[in-house]
RNA sequence: UCCGGGCUGGGGUAAUGGUAUCCUUUGGGCCUGUGGCGCCCAAGACGCGGGUUCGAUUCCCGCGCCCGGACCCA
């Protein structure tokens, strides 16, 4: 026996089954609004991640040398692959570009609650337009993949902000101010203590009187964000809160602004991102942290030596996702469907064939026995595989020129002329043949 | 990397310094026709390594994996 390695998980079928119908209503969500499917490796060069990210990155990833001396890492996230793949077309390609993928990535981190070494996203980005719609269309996206799997509008909420009022605010400010390390005091305010926090953004070198100043415009509400602009009195965060406004205007027009909530507080992971960023929350708390989060990169394209691209994306993870169904009560049944089980008594192998391949032929999931086993064995196995009917095709039946269907929920049976079965019936139960 | 809690057949458990309980499961049989129930037979475990001991599943150490947390979260 081997131990599965730290942070890597087996999925067996009855919660692959689960996972798979989860993954489904995303993708299909996304093909609703013509993001494409792109397939991508799994190993790209070390280098390409510690440009974006500086070399301290390589320590969480998978990194290693091939055969052929290349450095090359797992890929522990999407976007530097799409970037690379938008740049090396980007001539060919009609813009705007909107693709999705689902895949696994894998970063060396400490496993805890819905974070693992290896984790399943469905990354999903829109490049070249720089239109507030392009934003409120990954907010839709997003909203309809959560409400898709049976989200109501009180399990979650996107809190939205935007990169460029933090960084303009803090700009307004007089003094020498650390915006990185302001940000990151940004980040942890809801989880610590009120004097600590003021302690991380005096270091990050706001005064006393700046510090209370930043909180309160932090938590300015929506219907008040001119007061940012005229705190700030800066082109720059008079753009940003007009771009802000108008995403969320265009998030009212596709039918997803309820979901959204103002929250300059919400700061994860700026240093790429360029305009409006947000995360999903678990509106009850349950799940403390973030579920996924996504925002604007415009800048990512051409620091990959592209032409100027804005871009635009969120990628749910499933570890999270299946936490918030979890607790929500929406996450599917972990089990096996079957819908007919063509149990065979005696040498009726050809007739039960023949009946098995028509009702597959009509899209439906059947089993028929591959072990010769008893009459007994076959139905506890129809049972264990959750068999909705099952039909006894049996050499007593068969010299009457009938079949035997047998609802499993019920125990209700009825005989069948085998040459009626299945007939016309797309799907058809005991009901159908009263 | 750090902190806390765990690890007994496939799953869930019991007891224990002298090799392990019960339920469930799995395979087979009664059983080619009402049988998904029942009965019978069988299979299957102390995470790994080392130490202490006459003897370790039990005590000690290290490691592995799991659960939760800190840090981090591109």
């Amino acid at each position: 026996m081997y131990d599965h390695v730290k942070g890597f998980r087996d999925f067996y079928a009855p919660e692959m089954a689960a996972r798979r119908e989860t993954i489904d209503t995303v993708e299909s969500v996304a093909r609703g609004y013509g993001f494409r499917e792109v397939g991508t490796p799994a190993l790209e060069s070390a280098q390409m991640y510690a440009d974006k990210s500086g070399e301290e990155i390589l320590e969480e990833l998978y990194v290693f040398e091939d055969k052929g001396g290349r450095k090359v890492a797992l890929t522990p996230e999407l976007t530097p692959t799409v970037a690379r793949m938008v740049v090396a077309k980007q001539q060919a390609l009609a813009k705007p570009i909107k693709w999705f993928s689902t895949r696994p990535f894998w970063r060396y981190e400490q496993v805890q609650q819905g974070r693992f070494r290896e984790f399943y996203q469905t990354n999903i980005d829109i490049f070249g337009s720089s239109e507030p719609t392009a934003d409120a269309e990954v907010l839709a996206v997003a909203a309809d993949a959560l409400t898709g799997l049976g989200l109501e509008p009180t399990d979650f909420e996107f809190r939205v902000s935007h990169r460029d009022i933090l960084g303009g605010l803090l700009a307004a400010f007089d003094g020498e101010i650390d915006q990185q390390a302001a940000i990151r005091a940004v980040d942890k305010r809801e989880k610590i203590e009120r004097d600590s926090y003021a302690d991380l953004l005096t270091t990050a070198g706001l005064s006393p009187a700046q510090v209370d100043r930043f909180d309160d415009l932090l938590t300015t509400p929506a219907d008040r964000l001119t007061e940012l602009v005229s705190f700030a009195g800066t082109d720059r965060v008079a753009a940003a809160v007009g771009n802000l406004q108008a995403v969320l205007d265009a998030a009212a027009d596709l039918g997803v602004r309820e979901y959204c909530s103002l929250s300059l507080t919400t700061a994860r992971g700026l240093d790429y991102y360029t305009g409006v960023v947000f995360e999903c929350f678990d509106a009850t708390g349950d799940v403390s942290r973030s579920v996924f989060g996504g925002g604007r990169y415009d800048d990512l394209i051409e620091g990959f030596g592209g032409q100027p691209t804005p871009a635009v994306g969120v990628a749910p993870g499933y570890a999270t996702l299946a936490l918030l169904c979890q607790r929500a009560g929406v996450w599917p049944a972990e089990e096996l469907a079957t819908d007919y089980y063509v149990l065979q008594v005696g040498e009726t192998r050809e007739t039960a064939a023949r009946i098995a391949r028509d009702l597959r032929g009509r899209g439906h999931v059947v089993e028929s026995d591959v072990s010769g086993r008893s009459f007994g064995a076959q139905l506890d196995y129809a049972d264990s595989i959750n068999a909705e009917t099952v039909v006894i095709v049996g050499e007593r039946d068969l010299a009457d020129g009938e079949v035997t269907l047998k609802q499993m929920s019920s125990g209700d049976q009825q005989q069948v002329p085998v040459e009626a079965f299945p007939g016309d019936h797309d799907r058809p139960t005991v009901d159908d043949f009263d």
